[in-house]
DNA sequence: AGAGCGAATTGACCATCGTCAATTCACCTC
DNA sequence: GAGGTGAATTGACGATGGTCAATTCGCTCT
């Protein structure tokens, strides 16, 4: 049961519930359950079956899959105001194909899938908004697939780079520990502290603890080596 | 404008176009511009402006990307029956991500995208059977990032040949040439190559030509690397 | 401030995979 | 059946990146 109005107006500003009718959206949070969990704390696991989803109101959540020789990938990070584990209210698939762990304390509320799902159907317009997001949410993917294929990991980081840094502005502020942005690039942490090295280097970026900023964006460019 | 009355049938049963009423089917066809392309033409280049989106009604169609050095990257094969490019639709990106080329002599509709757009505004209940492809299509883009990523090349070979066996028959029948399957896998032709006769040698699998037979399927589990 | 702990870095070594080149193979056309 | 073309294979070599181990760094908790 979710009652707080700041919470609620939280939920309201989301692309999943800001078309749905007042009426619809109190009847939502009336099945949300409201959770307080600590940094490290799992919320639910790879193959877990999956009823729920989950909005995040506060914290960070990163979402992982264990592969086969018990190695760790991050799939992604989710920040406050996001949703996730929402595409199964879709797929009709029965179980969770990431695990989900909070890396900082956070708030979070999970939502019955089957019930907003049958909401969904009496306000079937909100779809075409959650066409848009899940589609971009595609190309994303691609992307990263493209990121991933790109021959060597020296092209990779500096594809994230590029793709970090916030408005152009050269800057890139790692809200996540390193070694997490090796395994979203698929190389080990090693591999990304001695790519970062050669950058620093040559000259094109420096780094401040989290802190990266793209001092010779051109150079950077045409680096991709 | 398209009129065939089996081509019509065929358009029919995909799922974009399986729920509208008859009328507005109807609509979409005289939209529609039906083109026969040879083998090795092209239907559209990554960049392009993004008007159209396309069914595929026979042949067979490449969707691919070119990165920074000029080599390409397979991203996707299209075989009769499906759509491609629809993706667009919905999030109003102005230009392919992707470009499209026709392996094999095809014959393909190409639809105006804002047209089918406004039809689904006026039957929004057809956009959650739409959520659910394009959230399935999510999951497989997933599961292909997992296969990039497991750090070894046979790893990825050994786990394309278990997803791409029909039935778990363990034959696996690659309708198209290997070397795009190397570039999907994100891996060499050689390597690929020389990762099939180590298999081979170890008496996991059989192939001839483009037929490939898994023979030890546990041991091709165990393996692995 | 000091202890403790995990993250990050650095070095050394080696397996893997990409590159280049030569050769064989399959298929298509004539 | 001969010839031509692109795909596939095979070999040799070298660069890249993973692994293991040692060390440093940065943060947290007393």
């Amino acid at each position: 049961m979710l009652t707080e109005t700041s919470l609620v107006a939280d939920l309201r500003r989301h692309h999943l519930f800001s078309r749905l009718p007042e009426a619809a959206l109190q009847e939502v949070c009336a099945s949300a359950n409201l959770k307080r969990v600590p940094a490290g704390a799992s919320l639910f696991h790879q193959g877990d079956k999956a009823e729920r989803f989950y909005f995040l109101f506060s914290g960070q959540v990163k979402l992982h899959r264990v592969v086969c020789d018990g190695q760790e990938k991050l799939v992604e990070v989710i920040r406050a105001g996001e949703s996730f584990a929402e595409a199964l209210l879709f797929t009709g698939a029965p179980n969770y194909p990431v695990s989900a762990t909070a890396l900082k304390a956070s708030l979070v509320a999970s939502l019955h899938g089957p019930h907003y799902r049958r909401m969904l159907e009496q306000h079937p317009s909100i779809c075409l908004d959650i066409l848009g997001t899940l589609s971009i949410r595609l190309h994303q993917r691609l992307n990263e697939i493209d990121t991933l294929t790109l021959a060597n990991a020296s092209h990779r980081v500096v594809r994230f780079l590029y793709q970090s840094q916030e408005d152009d502005s050269g800057v890139v502020t790692l809200d996540v520990p390193k070694r997490l942005i090796a395994s979203k690039l698929g190389i080990q942490p090693e591999t990304f502290s001695r790519i970062l090295h050669r950058l620093i280097e040559s000259g094109m970026i420096s780094v401040q603890r989290r802190r990266i900023e793209i001092l010779d964006s051109q150079g950077l460019a045409a680096y991709q080596d």
